[in-house]
DNA sequence: ATTTATTATGCAATCGATTGCATAACCGGC
DNA sequence: GCCGGTTATGCAATCGATTGCATAATAAAT
């Protein structure tokens, strides 16, 4: 039998209201039945309910957050993010994957506003915004994190894709690499969409010809940097650098490069996007694109609870963070080291 | 105006019962008045509200996930495995990190219990049982995942460290190499405690004693890996292997080799536990002992939802699993690689 | 001493479902 | 046409809080 509020009401010889109002510092209540209240709470070792409480408050102190994985770092610093900054604020996260699959990222929805989060944080899958339509006209605060969707208006947290590859790949250009190759993902998703873009632009700024020969898509994960990588590195008149659109496509075409012993044979000047664990011990990169993932994660929860508190709401708002751009000038270079004993 | 129960009950022309008892698939009510009122439901667009069901029926269809961090591969990849178990039973997932404090990590029990998680998935932090004898008293069941923790009994997936570790360091000695250094973590957490446990081992099934000075202890991090690495790269007498206990450690142990140049002057037999999504690509480890990660996690859900659901009554079980042992013979080599264009 | 203002507390409705028990409706059997 | 037995539905209590309104108690004012 659990302790109901209405059991400390009766110990403490008061109404159920006065022991609710004690629970929410009510400044109605008089100093001495407070502390007697409260001694009884201690005593007991009454906790409140807040299920009950949230059914007649209709507030659950609950933040919904959708990423497409569960296991990527990238999402997962985001996550943390977004955890310190609820938990600060004394709200829970409630986390569900949609695998890229707008289908279950709609019935994570809708499972999670059946449970009444307060809020929504998401990273959505491709495709438009019409799926979210039904979300937006319902009560229900969104943010979305990371990537935009066609068509769609909602409070954003996102980073400049397209300058932080534009500079990137200009940087490579300046150091007379004009050959760069492209190892993005589908344009369906926006920030594959926009780092593509980056990469355009920087031919464009300086007057470089672009060769599609060397511009790849592929969809965001390991294997695919894998094959694309190995396609890059079959052409006959081969890129003198490569741009990779994230840190997995990164892994695998690096993987591709290692087992194949490509890389003893041409020097890549690589760039890479996002900085994770790993890449300081991978180290193919001439240049990092990195990201304040955990930054994204923290203003998007700032941005929801502004929401869900009321304290923010007029027209969606968008912030966006900036890129950082690191040059591993001591960056592997395997082939000019083993041949500098060798020839 | 949010439709309740009750709205759709006055449209269909039944009592709130019959309309609930529709939504429970109840055989007592008659075909036709079901199809009426589904009809009535879909038209209406009305949804169930959870969060009055869970006061009724004290469950919420939802678990607790608490992991040290969110931003691990290890840790998230097991939150996978969970996750999609327990989507695929109708459950949700509420998640929390305990930044590897006790204090916290007491914190977010308190918090999900309040908010009624039907059971509890626990990577605990350090320490002993006791801060958890009073969630094991109360009606929530838990399952500890990863990690055991003194004197106190509950049901649990671990994979086994001890063998794991103990069949690496074997196979190593096998091959000539007896002189294995460690790099571990606290013997506070029961993994670290039992991967040291099966390098003890290995040496005793081989009659090789153990160097003390060859043996570091540090915290599971990348830092900590670094430095350990340091200061064995830093003895008079170098180690031919090292064990090296997690994917972090692993990477940060990789990076110091790396950076200081270590690594094109002396070839290390390493092990590392844990395969990632990076270590294909690291490569410089010989053996790799690896964890279904995912398994465990759904074999957690599994076992929590046992639990909840009742089918499960006994006293704790404990599901082991085992690991894996991967030998990379194309492993880097770097300084044979660079010693043999060259001398 | 009576009225007015102020402060502290209680009453009772409410949030939106679920469910044990009662009952109405209908069936065939005699 | 009455009765026991199903079958389908409704009544009303309940889960554990919150909160607007009423009121009791006390203090202040006249």
């Amino acid at each position: 039998m659990t302790i109901t509020l209405k059991d400390i009401a009766k110990i403490s010889g008061v109404s159920a209201a006065t022991v609710s109002r004690v629970l929410s510092d009510d400044p109605r209540i008089s100093g001495a039945t407070r502390e007697k209240v409260l001694a009884r709470i201690r005593e007991s070792g009454y906790r409140v309910n807040d299920i009950a409480r949230s059914l007649k408050t209709r507030r659950t102190n609950t933040i919904g957050f959708i990423a497409p994985l569960l296991a990527e770092e990238f999402f997962m610093t985001v996550a943390q993010g977004v955890e310190d900054e609820l938990r600060a604020q004394g709200f829970h996260m409630l986390i569900a994957s949609s695998k890229e699959d707008p289908r279950i990222e709609c019935e994570c929805i809708e499972l999670m506003t059946r449970r009444w989060v307060d809020g929504l944080i998401l990273i959505p899958c491709a495709g438009d915004g019409s799926r979210l339509a039904r979300l937006a006209k319902s009560r229900v605060p969104l943010v979305l994190v990371d990537r935009l969707l066609k068509g769609f208006r909602a409070d954003a947290v996102v980073v400049d894709n397209a300058q932080g590859t534009r500079r990137a790949v200009a940087r490579l250009m300046e150091r007379g690499i004009t050959r760069v190759g492209f190892i993005g993902a589908s344009r369906k998703i926006s920030t594959a969409r926009d780092r593509y873009r980056g990469y355009v632009q920087a031919h464009r700024d300086h007057g470089i010809a672009l060769d599609p020969a060397i511009v790849k898509f592929g969809d965001f994960h390991q294997e695919s940097g894998y094959g694309l990588m190995r396609e890059l590195a079959a052409m006959k008149r081969p890129a003198g650098g490569v741009f990779i659109a994230n840190h997995y496509m990164y892994l695998g075409a690096a993987q591709y490069l290692l087992e194949s012993g490509n890389i003893y044979r041409h020097d890549y000047a690589i760039i890479n996007f996002d900085e994770m664990s790993a890449t300081p011990v991978i180290r193919l990169a001439k240049l990092t694109v990195s990201q304040p993932s955990r930054e994204i994660g923290a203003g998007a929860a700032r941005m929801i609870l502004g929401r869900v508190r009321g304290e923010r709401t007029g027209p969606p708002e968008t912030l966006t963070l900036g890129t950082g751009l690191v040059a591993h000038d001591d960056a592997y270079s395997l082939n000019s080291m083993i041949n500098k004993p060798g020839a």
